[in-house]
DNA sequence: ATGATGAGTTAGCAG
DNA sequence: CTGCTAACTCATCAT
C-alpha cells in the first residue's frame, strides 16, 4: 500500500508543500533548463584500442607462423634469412613506403607474402577494434538508458508533489472564494 | 483583477490551466501509475533464426567444397559416392541418430569428415544468430532509449504546466487573503 | 552432442 | 592502400 498521495507524509526529503516551494522550482530549473534529452553525453566511446606490441605467439594457431625472434632486432649482414629480417612489428608499424624500400631488396614471391602478412596483421587490430568500439558504444547505451530511467522517475515525483501542492492551493482558494459568497 | 493573472500561454496546445485541470491528471494517471521504467517491454528480441534451406553455395568462398550436385557428380574414384548420399541440409537436420546410422556404412575418414562438416554447418548458423541476436538486443535498446527520451520530455512538458497551474493558484490566494486584511 | 561467443581470417565496400 | 565490418571458421566453455 503506497501512501503516496497523503500530504502529511513528513518521511518524504522534501517537507515544503504548500508554504515554501522554492525547492520544487530550483528542481524545475535544474530539469527544465536541460531541455534536451539528445544532448546527454555519450561522446566518451573511442581512445580504447592501445595495440602495438602484444606478440600474437599463436594467433589463432592456424595464422602462418613468420618465426620472430625481434628481441634484438639482428641486422646482421646477409639478407639470407630474408623474411626474418622484418619484425612483424616493423610490418605494421612502418609508414608503407619505408617498408617498400626494404621489399625491394627481397625476392617477389618473399615480398608478396609479407605485404599479404601486414595485411592479415592490420587487420587483426581492425578486428579487434571493431569489437571493442561495438561493446563500448552497447555499455554506454546502456548507460544513458539507465540514467533516463532514474530521471523519469525523479520528473515524475516532482510532478507528483507538484500535482499534490497545486491541489492543496486549489482547496484552499475554494475554501476562500466560499467565505466571500456569505 | 483576473486580467493580472490570465493564463497567457493560449499558444499551447493544452487551453485548460487553472479553470480545468482534468487532462493534467489524466495524463498523470497515465505515468504515474506506470511506475517502473524497468518494466519496458524489451522482451521481443528472439524468434528470429528460421535458416532450415537458403543453399549456401559459396559460404565464405573458402568452406570445404562439398559437390552437391548430385545429379551426376563426377565419379572419378569410389568415394565420391558415399559423401554424396547425404546432402547439406541433411547433414545439419538429421537427428544425430538417424545420421550415425547411414555414416556407419562408410568408410572411416568419410564419416568423419561428414561429422566435422556438420559442426561446421552447425556452427556458422550459431554464429548467424548469435549476430542477428547482437544487432536485434542493440536496436532494441535504441528503441527503448528513444521512447524514454520521449517520455521524459512529455513529462516534463506536464510538469511545467503544472507549476504554471499552480502557481496561478498560489497567485490567486493571496489576492484573497489581501481582501480580507482590510 | 549442442549451443554460444571471442578472436582471427577473408571478402568487399568506402574513402 | 587503409580502415571497417559481415560472415565464416575455430577454440573453448557450459550445458
Amino acid at each position: 500500500m503506497n501512501s503516496e498521495w497523503s500530504v502529511e507524509e513528513d518521511s518524504l526529503s522534501h517537507p515544503m508543500l504548500f508554504s515554501d516551494f522554492q525547492p520544487l522550482d530550483e528542481l524545475l530549473d535544474t530539469y527544465l533548463l536541460e531541455d534536451d534529452p539528445e544532448s546527454i553525453p555519450n561522446h566518451h566511446l573511442k581512445e580504447l584500442i592501445g595495440d602495438s606490441g602484444a606478440d600474437p605467439s599463436q594467433p589463432h594457431l592456424c595464422a602462418a607462423d613468420n618465426n620472430h625472434a625481434e628481441t634484438h632486432s639482428s641486422p646482421h649482414t646477409t639478407q639470407d634469412f630474408s623474411s626474418d629480417q622484418i619484425s612483424d612489428d616493423d610490418l605494421v608499424n612502418l609508414p608503407i613506403q619505408e617498408l617498400n624500400k626494404r621489399l625491394k631488396t627481397l625476392p617477389r614471391a618473399e615480398a608478396q607474402m609479407l605485404r599479404k602478412r601486414r595485411r592479415i596483421l592490420k587487420n587483426r587490430s581492425y578486428a579487434t577494434s571493431c569489437r571493442q568500439r561495438r561493446v563500448a558504444s552497447d555499455e554506454s547505451l546502456k548507460e544513458q538508458n539507465q540514467r533516463l530511467k532514474d530521471q523519469l522517475r525523479e520528473v515524475k515525483e516532482i510532478l507528483r508533489k507538484t500535482i499534490v501542492d497545486r491541489n492543496l492551493y486549489k482547496s484552499k482558494c475554494e475554501r476562500l472564494e466560499g467565505l466571500f459568497q456569505r
